[in-house]
DNA sequence: TTGAGTAACGTTATAATATAACAAAAATTT
DNA sequence: AAATTTTTGTTATATTATAACGTTACTCAA
């Protein structure tokens, strides 16, 4: 039995469902002041389940923005190899799910010709929906 | 004149100093710690200064460790376009200069066709020294 | 099926990272 | 030299994350 297949204990199935409920991604001190009425109390044992989700790819964390998503790869195996594109604007972050460019950086070798385990890159700019906006704006 | 040749205030540059000092990236508070007796006394004087070297291009940020590091490119106008690997050992940090890689950073896409202004990524693995060191200690 | 080992839990306290807000001084622009 | 912008100094506080401890529950091999 892999580490996927491995049942979730009761508090990490209790913040992977916050996480995965939300579209945006959410943060640490947000999904506690939303999971205590199921009975999680504590900053430690959101982090600990945090952790683990990271640990086996249910989720995801944005590190530009201390904040963790729920991994939108289906049979995701690969923790530790992300990327993501995140609006300036309203901050809404989507995982980008390109083999070409996941080649790229799998492929990737430094000088040394050191192999890497994981990645994380992240793409700043302005989302389809804000750049709308901004271009109503301009007309009034 | 632009904002690259634009000279550096007082805490700035030494902020920037102390960082271009060091081979390993460096935080915040340590830099606080590391610059008092030069008369920065608060961590909003530091945060200001990193906030302005980072818009400049003088320093980037490893958002995997909440730290700052010196940009190593020279001439770099491009701030929010980095390259890092990381080791998960030691945690040095590199700044990696990969025209091809740059390359298929900065033409990509998204889906709806998104150019996008910057992006930020972090490979993670063992550098070649702490390999070697492993490799040591299988040895005895 | 039991007991040794591991993983998860709950809790308190505290560490580490980062920003808000305000007034004053310095530099720059017009 | 007045107006504007940038930088400074300062206090307080917000936000993010972990240490440390004892307890409970699960797992799996003898």
């Amino acid at each position: 039995m892999d580490k996927k297949s491995k049942s979730l204990s009761k508090n990490q199935k209790i913040v992977l469902d916050f996480i995965q409920k939300n579209k945006k991604p959410v943060k640490a001190y947000s999904i506690l002041s939303n999971v205590q009425k199921k009975g999680i109390n504590a900053p430690p044992q959101v982090y600990r389940a945090l952790d683990k989700l990271i640990e086996i790819g249910k989720i995801h964390r944005v590190e530009s923005q201390n904040s963790f998503v729920a991994c939108k790869i289906s049979n995701c195996d690969t923790p530790h190899k992300t990327v993501f594109s995140i609006c300036n604007t309203c901050e809404i972050v989507s995982e980008i799910n390109d083999p070409k460019l996941f080649k790229n950086l799998k492929d990737f070798r430094d000088k040394d010709g050191t192999v890497f385990d994981g990645y994380n890159l992240e793409f700043f700019g302005t989302c389809k929906s804000c750049k709308n906006k901004q271009i109503e704006n301009t007309k009034h």
